[in-house]
DNA sequence: GACAATTGCGTAAATATAACGCAATTTGTT
DNA sequence: AACAAATTGCGTTATATTTACGCAATTGTC
């Protein structure tokens, strides 16, 4: 037995912070898992995560224990929920801080230590360890909501897209189907996107224009208070 | 010295559930805090709230400290967000689960446990322990988003109440006016109110009509999706 | 070359929102 | 008692917004 050096005049849970990250390849939604190498759960597939530092956040927890695991760096993650059921894990009392964040499939490279990561589509997740099949149902409905209300989508896109390409990315997330004449209307409407380039005086109906997120005028608008409403 | 018999491999910290509780009394929102009898803070204002124990969740850790400390039973309490800042606690390591509630203010009488409990309104609010100031930021500001999506509202009136007691409230929530006859139409679309009495044939335009809130519908309603929206 | 698919740009109809009128009554004032 | 101010119920109208499509110019496919 190794030393148990840290003692409490009464019992503490121990706290983790798991992260749930969203990727998306251009047709459907994707969420990054790691498999488990040791037990409990052994070789079953989990959310990126682990235990909490004395000196840290859980922010800078979850930030942390991603690069660790994944080799993604300061991802944009945002708490979602926190659970602590008493048994979700069987080793001893945990709880942990979910969070969530929105990353481009190309940040991500396989190699590193993130030999055991992968990306899975949503209808391929398997059965995950702990309680995380909850924690990702909880994460799916979070993104579902704040994409309404916040242009968040921009950061699973490249930084120059289409409009089918936002569309695609729109309809993945919240399982609809729009008018491709009316999305477009109102995108271009809420005034946040610019066109990426000059669009070639050569035309050519078919090429699509090419966009680009406007943060400036985001950051205008959301004072003004709006809505990005489906 | 006390006995340190929890002893853990690694440091863990401690955990706690605090809680933003509500309350409307016809003109204005109210929150309910009490006052700290021991240091650190000894004297200042806070929320309900206490350490977690081994065999409940937040929620139950939220509810149980808040029926100790207030006498408040059974409060139908919400995480909202988890604080996790390295010092927001003096005496060592803590983050705390908050959580809010809505309540009728008749639900809680003085005397007690709650000698020490007490209303006030939001701006008179005095400087509060720990970061508490920024729990109660963060809580108004999951109050405003939720009442404009889910009647949550109705659970800081009495049973039976008149439309115009209805705005009063939603003006004091989201600090705006409403056109009286507009507000009146919006309400009645929606399709969740009842009306509570038949209403005196008698008439007598002054009187009021009251309502009820009528969950079913709303259940009803809550599937096909819909926005309260102003 | 025929044909389906994609893109840009509109337009008309259906809905929803916002602004406000008005009469019946009750409350408050003097 | 007389009168002004406030409250309630029930409208109406003007203005936006949302929704449902039309259509032509390409481009890619077979």
């Amino acid at each position: 037995m190794s030393e148990q050096k840290f003692c409490y005049k009464y019992p503490h849970p121990s706290v983790t912070a798991d992260c749930v990250i969203f990727g998306f390849d251009g047709v459907s939604i994707k969420v990054l898992l790691i498999q488990r190498g040791i037990e409990p759960f052994k070789g079953k597939w989990a959310f990126p995560g682990g235990f909490m530092k004395m000196d840290e956040t859980a922010e800078e927890c979850a930030k942390r224990e991603l690069d660790e695991e994944t080799g993604l760096k300061n991802a944009a993650v945002e708490q979602f929920y926190t659970f602590s059921d008493v048994s979700r894990d069987p080793r001893e009392r945990v709880i942990t801080v979910a969070h969530y964040a929105l990353v481009r499939l190309s940040e991500i490279k396989g190699g590193d230590d993130a030999a055991s990561a992968r990306w899975f589509a949503m209808d391929e997740v398997p059965g995950l360890a702990f309680d995380h099949d909850r924690i990702l149902r909880m994460a799916v409905n979070r993104l579902k909501e704040r994409i309404c209300f916040e242009p968040i989508g921009f950061e699973l896109l490249p930084e120059v897209f289409t409009m089918t390409e936002l569309q695609n990315l729109y309809e993945a997330i919240l399982e609809v189907k729009f008018d491709r004449r009316n999305f477009y209307n109102k995108m271009l409407k809420l005034g946040i996107l610019s066109e990426a380039e000059p669009r070639p005086s050569g035309a050519s109906r078919r090429t699509p224009t090419k966009y680009r997120f406007n943060a400036e005028k985001y950051t205008e608008m959301k004072q003004k208070g709006f809505r990005l409403e489906f």
